[in-house]
Formats: C-alpha cells, sequence, structure tokens
DNA sequence: TATTGTTATACTCTATAACTATA
DNA sequence: TATAGTTATAGAGTATAACAATA
C-alpha cells in the first residue's frame, strides 16, 4: 500500500513552481498541516483513533470531570461536532459519562482505565512521529515556530 | 451574522487548558490553520473562491499552459480532486482549456482576461487579509516559520 | 505498460439552525 | 432568557479504485 505521504503527481512530467504561493504563510502552513495529516493517519490508524479522538482523549485525560462544553471551546470544535466523537470513545469504553448532580444538562467526562492505557500508548506513538517530523530541526528554531503559530492564532481570533 | 472567527464555546463556563496537547507542534500548526482557514473563507467567500480555486488560478497565472496533473502536483492535491475546481473555473470563464497537440491527452491551461482580473483582485485581499493576521509579528520570526515549516513538509514527504 | 483526465465513492472535517431539558 | 447536549444537514477537504483515451 502506498503511504499517504507520498509525493504525489507524474514522475515523468516536468514539476512545475508553486513560487507564487509561497509569499503567504498560509499556505504553508496548510502544506505543513497536511502532511501532518497524513503522518498521523498512518500512525493512529492502527489503534483506530483519529486526530480529534486522540485530542479528546488527550484532554479528558488532563482535566477529569470536564464537560462537552468545555472540552469543545479548549479544542475550538463546534459541539455538535463533538456529539459523535463521545459517543464512539464512550462506545468503545474509554471514557465514563457521570451525571453531574449540581448540573443535571452536563456530563462529567473521565477516561476508564482502558482509555487512560489506549492514551497512553497513542501519546507515546504520536510523539515517536513528532520526534521524526521534528528530527535535526533547531531547538530554539522550533520555539520560534510554536511562539509564532500562537501569535498568529491570537491575532486571528482576536479580531473577530 | 457571527464571524466564523470568533471565540467558540461557552462564555460563563470556566475554560479548560490545552497545555497537554501544546507539546505537540502539530496540534498548534492545525489551530493556526483552522484560524487561516476561516479568516480565508470571510476574504474569498464574497469573490465565490475557496483556498483550492485561488491557489489553482495563482498557479495557472504563474505557469501558463500547464497541465491538470502538474497542477496536482505542484498543489500536493489528488488528481481526482482537481476535476470539479478546473471545471467550476472553466465554467465561470476564468481560465481557458486548449487541446495539446503533442500530447493530446492533456489540456493547457491559460488564465482568461476575466480570470487574471479576478485573481489580482483575490490576491490583493489575501495579502491584506495575510498583513493583518502577521501584524506586529518580527519579520524575523516569520522567515524562521516559512523555512521551519519547509523543512517539516519535507522531513514529513522524503521519509514515505 | 504507463499517464491523463475522469467517474464514482467514501470518509473526515467544519459549520449552522433548531430542538429538549435544564438552569 | 440562556446554556448543555443533541439532531439534522450541508458544504468542504481528502483519499482510493477503476475506466477510456492516449502515449
Amino acid at each position: 500500500m502506498a503511504l499517504s505521504t507520498r509525493i504525489k503527481g507524474s514522475p515523468t512530467a516536468p514539476r512545475i513552481s508553486d513560487e507564487a504561493l509561497r509569499p503567504f504563510v498560509g499556505y504553508s502552513i496548510k502544506r505543513a498541516m497536511n502532511v501532518i495529516r497524513a503522518d498521523l493517519r498512518d500512525v493512529l490508524d492502527p489503534m483506530d483513533l483519529r486526530m480529534i479522538t486522540f485530542s479528546a482523549l488527550t484532554l479528558i485525560g488532563d482535566n477529569p470531570a470536564l464537560s462537552q462544553a468545555q472540552l469543545a471551546a479548549a479544542l475550538s470544535v463546534e459541539r455538535p461536532n463533538l456529539v459523535a466523537v463521545i459517543d464512539e470513545l464512550y462506545g468503545r469504553g474509554l471514557i465514563s459519562r457521570e451525571k453531574v448532580p449540581t448540573d443535571r444538562r452536563t456530563y462529567a467526562l473521565r477516561l476508564t482505565t482502558q482509555g487512560a492505557r489506549l492514551l497512553a500508548r497513542a501519546t507515546e506513538a504520536v510523539q515517536a512521529h513528532e520526534d521524526k517530523l521534528l528530527e535535526g530541526l533547531d531547538p530554539d528554531d522550533l520555539a520560534t515556530l510554536r511562539r509564532v503559530l500562537a501569535d498568529i492564532e491570537r491575532n486571528g481570533t482576536e479580531r473577530s
């Protein structure tokens, strides 16, 4: 099976340039994101996880008893789009949902033992994937990358 | 209408942390990408363009007479997914498709006058959007960002 | 045999409106 | 009135297999 991260396109036709789009930082971010998504898919597929289910497990593990609305806000995901995710994780026995006595609209989400176990495995695999992807890059540059990405995110969300 | 770049989630529920995901650069890239996508949508919607149609117009303008396969390779998009894009641009009179005598399987794509005009307008709008998004950021940091993103993309695609 | 453009298809992601039950 | 979780839905984005025409 061809890895989803393979180089696309014909091996014979002369490659043309995407220089005209490179001035746009958004374009470079999108290309990097597509590479990461494809790699991450290969990593998470064997565990039957996707980016969103992995992210949800991680935040539930780190913020026990949080609600779906809190999770949606933390992940910047629309609440309706989390319903199927939570259903899936719950159906697989990876999380529990307890009713909250003080607010009967909400559920408190927690990892089950099995969920914590899978999350640990997945985290290790994802970390290894990231390490490979960032191999050889300067730590200072990576720190700058994180900071600038956060700045961009803030510039975009603040100007609403 | 609420801008799509608004901050999601409840204004009252205590915000919980996504710190557990921040060690993953991929997570920060995805969040930044989502912000950019939403903003760009607001910018391109009035011109009936999407990221992919804008990108296609840009590369066709910069590489006249290229083929769909070349365009797909340059954009890292699967060829089938370009068919509807090209159909749309052609149907709106923004590009031309001439048969190539030396290879009758392919079409040579070019901007029409109208396509060039729309592209010029769109490019200006997208550039203004980027300028706002990158406002206040250090030019050296932005240069680092571009370089590191390219490195990540290469690390990911080379290891196929 | 291999490539181009295409059809068909499926899954994922993102977004919005509107409902219910609770607050 | 407003929020939490939900249903329904629609539009994008991404990926793969397979076909006809052509190389």
